[in-house]
RNA sequence: GGCCCGGUGGUCAAGCGGCUAAGACACCGCCCUUUCACGGCGGUAACACGAGUUCGAUUCUCGUCCGGGUCACCA
């Protein structure tokens, strides 16, 4: 096997390609940044299709490079032409920065929504980038680091078929690598013949040898060198994410690299890319999966059957981005909780989020906790806040509710401002879906007339305290007065007072003060269980509510 | 199958050689209460297993087992 000629080789392979590594860096120069400032980025294809692990990944950047004063950027990985979907990129920028992530750098949009470069850095998306790509691929060639391969797709198909049978490790090396050592003349011919080729990076790595490399979220790992000669670019001259990765986050001097653990398995190969290239290798931040559980065993979140990875599932079931945002926030520092839990109103920037505080496994999607964590943040809202949430929600999602909701605002202030504030708000709905069965009956449209009234009473008590409470209902009471006149009407039809007398003696009451505040209920809303009935039966009004005992009086006579 | 990562209650998790092994969610009970919530109090429930190091291991090492990821001209 003679040596070739690299330079010649270079030359046949890249003939336009006459600028220069040096002129690159002159073009990408280091970062005029103080000591300790953090470059990231978030860096992912546009496939239409926006996931928690975006979130994921683009919190966790976000917070290291802010936290630094560094700087954060999006780069779009537009490298597969056959996964991009029109439009995706732009409805990327759009949803992460609904989610608060926002950019110092990058792909960006104009005023007029149109996708843009925003930074000295750029282009931003790849697929703008190939003579930049290809001049780094030149200087691999010339220096022997790569070499171009004419292996056909099928060829490929069997050698895999291959290694199955022999139970060899999968891939091009060793014997299968059938163009790594070709003469020149060979390469020659089948450019000639107008063949396409993929160029592929020379390994010199043995998978005898070992070392450890240190993660910042899973420290001290072992790597087995790789010995694949992977592809660098694709027979369209277009790169591979791994050699995009090696030149791109070197040019555009990203010190930290945030992805999904899913990517250790390439780390081996990424380390010996930047190592040929002669670029410094950026620190490594692998962040676990996002797990669920399929019936008793655990598995990755897939976008194929788990609707609930997307984010748009958020945005129509009317989850608030703060909650997701902060349920993500609660996964990746284990601290947070407690954090917000001391500083119920801070901001979050004020949150000192820590590389060292995220959990190397993977972590099990509990949307239950979720749930709870969406209470919360709801239960702190002002109603003025939940209206316009609510109103945005609905307008998209629901538009029949949308046309009840806002008909007329200051009512549906009023019922929403109903248990909230104080120290201990209500928490009666995570989702703005849930409004409506929440308090839907403030207007007719929701409100069932064909409520169902506790068991153990019959139609005829029911009636007679609902007629004897109509007659006395004054929507001038204040509220001990209001209440003392329900208590009237169940000492009238003999109950108990007091919730505590009835407890003591039951046998002498037919019931409590309860059951008839229960029935009462039941006729105002059409359910057993509302807010304060009070404070509903102010904002319903006084013709609402005489119109609906009225109504339920004369339903019970049936 | 090779390589890699992981393994504390149902879930998320503190813990970094000595603790009755925190806390949150969920669940259960009690209290509060005109309903439902909220809130308060309490409860069930965990260091995968086996060796080794050590005076002492949940913590360190090794092995086993289990779970996950990855082995594309996708990222």
């Amino acid at each position: 096997m003679n040596t070739i000629d690299y330079e010649k080789l270079a030359e046949l392979l890249f003939p336009n390609v006459t600028q220069t590594v040096d002129d690159m860096e002159k073009l990408y120069p280091p970062r005029n940044l103080p000591e300790g400032a953090i470059v990231s980025r978030l860096a992912p294809s546009p496939t239409g299709f926006v996931h928690l692990g975006n979130i994921m990944q683009g919190l966790t950047s976000e917070r290291l490079a802010h936290q630094s004063g560094g700087v954060l950027y999006l780069r779009v990985e537009d490298t597969d032409a056959k996964r991009e979907v029109a439009g995706a990129s732009e409805m990327l920028i759009e949803m992460l920065s609904h989610y608060g992530i926002i950019f110092d750098e990058g792909a960006a949009l104009d005023e007029n929504g149109n996708i843009c470069d925003k930074g000295a850095y750029g282009p931003y998306k790849q697929s703008q980038r190939a003579f930049i790509y290809h001049v780094y691929a030149k200087k691999l060639v010339r220096e022997g680091k790569a070499y171009p391969c004419f292996c056909t797709e099928e060829e490929l198909e069997q050698f895999h078929a291959e290694q199955e049978a022999e139970k060899a490790n999968f891939g091009y090396y060793g014997k299968w690598a059938k163009w790594r050592d070709r003469p020149i003349e060979d390469i020659e011919a089948e450019i000639a013949k107008g063949n396409k080729w993929v160029l592929r990076f020379r390994s010199t790595g043995s998978i005898e040898h070992k070392f450890k490399y240190n993660d910042l979220i899973k420290g001290e790992v072992d790597i087995t060198e790789n010995d694949i000669d992977h592809v660098l670019l694709k027979s369209d001259g277009i790169p591979t994410y791994h050699f995009a990765h090696a030149v791109d986050d070197h040019l555009m001097r990203t010190t930290h690299v945030v992805r999904g653990d899913e990517w250790l398995a390439s780390l081996p190969f990424h380390i010996q890319l930047f190592q040929a290239l002669g670029h410094k290798l950026p620190k490594y931040v692998h962040i676990g999966t996002l797990m669920k559980m399929d019936g008793t065993s655990k598995r990755k979140l897939s976008k194929r059957k788990d609707p609930e990875l997307a984010l748009s599932y958020y945005k129509s079931e009317g989850y608030p981005t703060e909650s997701v945002v902060e349920y993500i926030l609660t996964i990746l520092n284990s601290n947070f909780e407690d954090w917000r839990r001391a500083n119920p109103t801070a901001p979050l920037d004020d949150f000192k989020f820590s590389a060292k505080k995220m959990n190397a496994a993977g972590s099990l999607f509990d949307i239950a906790k979720l749930s709870d964590v969406s209470k919360n943040i709801i239960s702190r809202m002002s109603a003025d806040k939940v209206y316009d949430e609510v109103a945005a929600w609905a307008k998209e999602f629901d538009a029949e509710f949308y046309a009840e909701f806002t008909r007329d605002p200051e009512y549906t202030k009023a019922a929403l401002s109903i248990g909230r504030g104080g120290n201990k708000p209500r928490k009666d709905f995570a989702l703005w879906s849930e409004v409506k069965g929440y308090m839907g009956f403030f207007y007719d449209k929701y409100y069932d007339v064909n409520g169902i009234y506790p068991e153990n009473f019959d139609a005829d008590t029911i009636r007679s305290a609902l007629r004897k409470y109509l007659k006395v209902y004054d929507p001038k009471d204040e509220q001990t007065v209001w209440f003392d006149k329900i208590k009237d009407v169940a000492e009238e039809l003999g109950f108990a007072r007091e919730t505590k007398e009835y407890k003591t003696n039951p046998d002498a009451y037919r019931g409590h003060v309860g059951d008839i505040s229960s029935f009462i209920r039941v006729a105002v809303t059409g359910k057993q269980n509302s807010p304060d009935m009070f404070s509903v039966m102010q904002v319903l009004g006084e013709d609402k509510v005489k119109e609906r005992i009225e109504k339920q009086i004369e339903r019970l006579r049936g």
